[in-house]
DNA sequence: GTATTAAGTTAGCCTTAACTAACAAATTAG
DNA sequence: CTAATTTGTTAGTTAAGGCTAACTTAATAC
């Protein structure tokens, strides 16, 4: 099997590619924080391993093999991250440091029991897909909130640029994967959105956060 | 903090050292499966640390630091098993490689949590005494049942000496943790003794099963 | 289209934690 | 009590995964 730092450069690979489809030696260095040097070495390593394509002076470009590879990393980190909000009680913001530890323990069985208990979910609490056992996730035609109309009804369905605070901030509005909101009125001079969820009747959210919340029309 | 290999190291010296107090480098070396040499090497780097007290061809002696920090990576191996067994579903035979993993976790908030969602435990599911956040545990006078006497009644505390074989045993007549039984007589031939417990109305143990599982009286 | 800057690579070094071979001390046997 | 055996140590090597310094290639600017 493969170490534990050869999966976290899969994993950065994997979500650095998300866009792109390749990535840069450079890019790689500062999101692992680790010295250009480095990683051209263990992308060498990686590309024997079948990993990665690798060429010198050339992007970066997971095989199959490492896309799945990372897939099931990222799995495990996001059942855990589930498994933690959802049957520990633990929030938001407390289980990624926690589940970046978990995503490489070696236990097959841990994981698909995790799946069972929480009912094989597609999406992950922040609301990011989950992939299958076999690598592959469902991608989901997802909008940003910032992108809908008043009148709109959707249902939050994922987080992105995430932080501690931005968490929190949604956390103490009551925000959170699956919720349904009603979309009032929107302020064409800023973009300021006024929703109704819940027993929330009135929540004035602005731009800047209605464009990280991803949302699915119903 | 310490690498997950010192972890190893003070875990095994804590467990070997249950008995006798000290341990052997060559104990050590067998029980890791490392060479003698490497443990030597490692003791030095951990004396420095002061976690062991280590002279040239003397026993290995834990220190205080080194003990307590051994009992709170057991705190947690155990806490884990224990979790896995009540909160997922998992049996006793299964849970000990995961258990081996996550006790290497650096999360006093996950711990806390398992603990805390299992009520504070002060056993695993062997029956072993589980350290508290201090790394103090609780030592009960067990006695082996194979020196009990025909008429005790007792409950199952402890088992010593586990293989997954012998908890495989266990498993299939129900004999866990717990577990109140009778003894209604014992062979002085081969000391074989005859229990009775649950809908179990006759239960005949082998002398080597009855030396291996502790029990309290009561 | 050359000069400058940024990105990538090579070479050499460090630390951790393993190993083997060779030697030294302690223990056990006769 | 010496000899043989077991246990422990020293010295030197290796592989992983980091690093810096120096150099090369590619990209950007003027």
């Amino acid at each position: 099997m493969h170490s534990l730092v050869e999966e976290n450069y899969l994993k950065a690979l994997f979500a650095l590619s998300k866009d792109k489809g390749s990535v840069s030696v450079n890019d790689l260095s500062k999101h692992l924080n680790i010295k250009m040097p480095t990683v051209t070495n263990m992308m060498k390593k990686m590309a024997f391993k079948k990993l990665v394509h690798y060429e010198s002076y050339k992007p970066l470009i997971l095989t199959k093999k490492g896309k799945k590879e990372a897939a099931l990393i990222i799995r495990k980190h996001r059942l855990t991250e589930m498994y933690l909000v959802e049957k520990m009680g633990f929030g938001w913001e407390e289980v990624h440091n926690i589940a970046e530890q978990i995503e490489h323990i070696k236990s097959p069985k841990l994981f698909a029991k995790m799946a069972e208990l929480l009912d094989y979910p597609k999406f992950d609490p922040h609301g990011t897909p989950i992939p299958d056992i076999n690598g592959e996730m469902e991608l989901k035609a997802f909008v940003k909130l910032s992108e809908c109309k008043p009148g709109d009804k959707v249902r939050m369905a994922a987080v992105i640029n995430t932080t501690d605070e931005f968490l929190k901030f949604l956390n103490r509005r009551e925000i959170n994967l699956g919720l349904k909101i009603k979309i009032k009125s929107m302020e064409p001079f800023d973009n300021t959105m006024v929703v109704k969820y819940k027993n929330h009747l009135e929540e004035t959210l602005s731009k800047m956060v209605c464009e990280r919340l991803l949302v699915e029309k119903f």
